[in-house]
DNA sequence: CGAAACACCGTAAACGTTTACAGATCCTTG
DNA sequence: CAAGGATCTGTAAACGTTTACGGTGTTTCG
């Protein structure tokens, strides 16, 4: 942990300038004789380019950020695992924000960027306040957001749809036969809670089916609570034949408390959840889910990153990526053979760390 | 994105010189009246401090790196949940590597670490090479490694106790009234493979039981493998009571060839996983597994790393994490009502990205 | 043989900070 | 009021690079 050498270092034992050094080690036209003289040096220190002051004279860190509540999350993950490769291949390091779901924090982040230790940043947003497009409008570096963004915002942006995802999968329901359709759903001060029950209202409304009140339950977005409101649904209607959840964590509450009622899933109750997560495919039955495309949303907004870091002045994009339901044991008793395989078996690798 | 506003363009401003302005910013004592001009200044222009250039004179990053193969890795996963508030808490930001299971990837990010762009890391590496030892011992940095090194490597330690873990996990089904306990492995050339065959024939020995070869099958840590490994022991041998699984998605493969086999878990066929991730909560039936303490070892690592970070040149350390084993439903018809909820909730937060 | 063209190379400035040092200002005190 | 000290401030160097510019030595050509 010595003092590590330097292009000075280098420099002196090979008897030339440092900007003959730096012309070598950039690999711009220098004699041959020079170059030998430089490469021996700075084998033989075994020189490692510092890379903080390479980044205060190009103003370039070569570093990107990932901005979201909670690496915990299923979804995030999702994107991360797409994120990673991209900005790798591209020679980008990835520096990970976690909020922990603190709107400040957000905020926080988004100011920081001014500090000038990222070329760019990823921003999953829980919700977008007014300070956040603010921030957004003054942010020093590039910004794509993951979410929805309102028009005219200077920044990429791509875009779930949850809207027809919902659609999806109530069609789905109703063309198995069901009619007694029930949402379990989030909070809805949240935007995916407020978004996935206006998309079920439509849903229901576009197939000619009633908007039951009774039929709509409010939780949270977590398996205990997703459990308990389940229980609360089915002590109120006796007749509910599916139960659409906001989550794939409702919904593994709801085949708990569905077990222990004594329904069968799918034959007396089908069940669909959302985000299309690892434990979909996990959970027995497994669990037919909408997928809203976490993954896709993380490369492209890498992408669409990589292009404004090269390019820079273009218009801000919106991207949309469409959602896909994947069919399981939840809803049908025999899933296509080959879809809904998804990822189950790469998802989680290795898994030995002793 | 214009040219943001440094310290000279805010001492013209104010009218003083640039080291007052920087004294005012750092907290120097400073007469009020220029704290004033300087504050004034810097809050109109929008101000923030540039990292880059604060780092390369103060030869301090205040960003820390988390090598490992791959994150969708549940282990790899809870580390780095854990990781990431002990570092955020000290002001450290956390830069991501992600090496893909590639050797020579690993030894490239210790070499980075020369490039001086961290203040130090906290590495997982798959497997300990010759290169990897001599990288750690020429490091330029403070590394801590997850995983064994061999005693007198110059870096911090933290060890996972897998031997202990599969004795747990035996002793368990032994006390059951178990006597037929296969073993399910992924590859024996791995650390962890090798590891987990060693510790399952050291338990029964401890037991009093004979070892069988009939009873270990080799497959690898995937579900899909998992599953094939033990239709194959099923197919040799008929007697098998209890399947201990070098991992959870071996377990998870295990119970759907049981379930296609028409047998009952646990009543006639008891199964164990390891490494207690998410998706053993999220099967059915519920999945005993044995924590390695991922989550916990993510956590030493990040203090330890603070501490060497703080102090400098202590003795490396080492610390060992004790595994624990969670019970649920696939060895026991009734857990224990407290016991094994480990983290079933809270794990996987909000769940909304829409 | 002298001048022009060329290929290399070294000097020095710049990136945006922090900080040692010395100079300037103010206050205190005899 | 002068001197001494205390307090504050500005100049300049440093962190490790990249790069514009001009200088040196060699080659080429009239």
């Amino acid at each position: 942990m010595a003092q590590g050498p330097t292009i000075t270092t280098i420099a002196e034992r090979a008897g030339v300038s440092i900007a003959s050094v730096s012309r070598v080690l950039n690999g711009l036209p220098t004699r041959q004789e020079t170059v030998r003289k430089v490469m021996a040096a700075a084998e033989e220190l075994g020189y490692v380019r510092n890379a903080v002051a390479r980044s205060l004279k190009s103003r370039r860190t070569h570093q990107v950020a990932f901005a979201m509540a909670d690496v915990g999350n299923p979804a995030y993950l999702a994107m991360l695992r797409e994120i990673q490769p991209v900005l790798k291949a591209a020679g980008y390091r990835l520096v990970l924000h976690s909020t922990g779901a603190v709107v400040a924090d957000e905020i926080d982040v988004l100011h920081s960027l001014g500090e000038r230790y990222v070329d760019g940043m990823i921003m999953v947003p829980l919700r977008v306040t007014e300070a956040h497009l603010q921030m957004l409008g003054a942010a020093r570096a590039p910004v794509v957001v993951i979410g929805s963004v309102p028009e005219g915002t200077p920044v990429d942006n791509v875009r779930a749809d949850s809207r027809t995802g919902v659609r999806l999968a109530v069609d789905h329901l109703h063309a198995l036969g069901r009619r007694r359709i029930a949402l379990v759903n989030g909070p809805t001060d949240t935007v995916p809670g407020a978004a996935r029950g206006a998309a079920y209202r439509e849903a229901l409304a576009e197939l000619g089916l009633p908007y039951d009140e009774e039929l709509v339950e409010i939780g949270d977005f977590y398996r205990a609570e997703g459990g308990r409101a389940v229980a609360a649904l089915l002590n109120r209607v006796s007749d509910v034949d599916a139960l659409m959840c906001a989550n794939d964590l409702i919904a593994l509450g709801a085949l708990d408390v569905l077990r222990a009622a004594g329904k069968r899933v799918p034959e007396d109750v089908a069940v669909v959840g959302m985000d299309d997560t690892d434990l979909a495919a996990a959970s027995w039955p497994s669990l037919t889910s909408v997928s809203l495309g976490s993954a896709e949303r993380g490369r492209v907004a890498a992408e669409l990153l990589l292009d404004r870091l090269q390019d820079g002045e273009h218009e801000p994009r919106v991207v949309t990526v469409p959602p896909r339901l994947v069919v399981r044991a939840s809803t049908t008793p025999e899933p296509p053979a080959t879809r809904g395989r998804s990822r189950d078996g790469r998802s989680t690798e290795g898994g030995g760390t002793s």
